[in-house]
DNA sequence: GTGGTCTAGACCACG
DNA sequence: GTGGTCTAGACCACA
């Protein structure tokens, strides 16, 4: 685990997993929650790499996933900016939401537990957390 | 996605990811669930391999992780089996629930959602499931 | 995408393809359709830039396409203006309509349609097309 | 341009556009033909790359949209195999089909062609190539 | 054997 | 300067 700055966002990352992938999700991130505005410009895909300390090729991987994802569009000789449409930002993170959450109850269910278990059980540990 | 089975037991099989960590997924859903009861032989990893039509490196290795799950035992010359301890899968239910819920908890605050969002989406999905 | 207006004349912009190619399509069009007549002066590779905030680079190179195309003729000291001989924009007509349309039927036959698959379903797209 | 044999599949590549999208080209053009049948294997990205004389990396590229376009399903440690759902296919004719139209009556028009005169040119070119 | 990730470094089109 | 394509060659996980 390893943590980089890139202009005023921050990085870590943690050799073990796809590179290209703790790019695409620290990024979905940042836009998802607004640390990267609406039309905002990203990290040039050479400053980006050359911050991080990876290749090229692997933060282009990263950024057309993005763009796949509708979180991101290239101008031509300018860079990459984030989308201006607010409603593709929600729609990204619907969907993403409904996947995360269809995969977790299930992964739940697979242990034996019923829908009402895992209910209280997630909301003890929400609580715990809250108090922190 | 395919359906096999192998003695009693139903499996589905999906070539889209790792053959090993769905025979591990479901072998621990089987134990989990005690579809496979406590002490109960499974199947050898020839049969297991001959039924699910796949090749028998592959149920090895979902072996050796419930193994190390302490989900199950090998008995020379027996076969493997199921634990008879109920605290030993009682224990690694709770330690792979705590994952899944720190990891579900984890990529839902990464799309900028607050604790009370998860809780009141979650809510929200049980309530649809539990009136289907 | 994005409209702007030089002088009587709109354009629209989009920058996920060269902009050189959409200035150029479009004069293309709009002297084709004759929305600037025959000998008439086109605006200037400054001001066309200026007006549509791109580089002038671009524009130049959109209106050296035009020249090659024997639409347009550069006249020393005065700027460019569109050929007048109307046989010359005929032919670039034809020309250019000759190659869209083998294109077309070339991507459409390696879809596995047969000629008379893509004349039917040409006539029913226009036919849709030309209710509304 | 350059002919090419990978198996019993021919090939063409011609350097001067994208290598990559000469490949995929080909390749969906086979599948839609049925040139390749349903849930058939196609040459590994090892192989197609040696008999192309490209680089595997080129391949894999094609290799990826291809799967993105829903037209092959990748097999852990097996190959990749062409999907073996006749609407799959169906369903990916059908939207490169359209978007081909559209885009040729895109440019007829804007060479200041009516619907009428499209129809007819193209009628008429269609009937030249039948003859031949 | 299969596909997937990563690097280093080259060259291109676009603005 | 930007992103995009391509190569050569390495190493990994999976079956």
């Amino acid at each position: 685990m390893d943590k980089r700055q890139v202009g005023t966002l921050s990085f870590s990352i943690d050799f073990g997993q796809p590179l290209y992938e703790q790019v695409l999700a620290q990024m979905r991130s940042l836009i998802a929650k607004g640390a990267i505005g609406l039309g905002e410009k990203i990290p040039s895909v050479r400053e980006m790499a050359h911050e991080l300390r990876i290749n090229p090729n692997t933060v282009m991987h990263a950024y057309q996933e993005l763009e796949r994802d509708g979180l991101t569009e290239k101008r031509r000789g300018q860079g990459t900016f984030v989308t201006s449409s607010v409603t593709q930002i929600k729609h990204f993170k619907d969907r993403l939401a409904a996947e995360y959450t269809e995969s977790f109850l299930e992964n739940m269910c697979n242990l034996g537990l019923e829908l009402n278990d895992i209910h209280n059980f997630l909301t003890k540990i929400i609580q715990e957390k809250g108090h922190r």
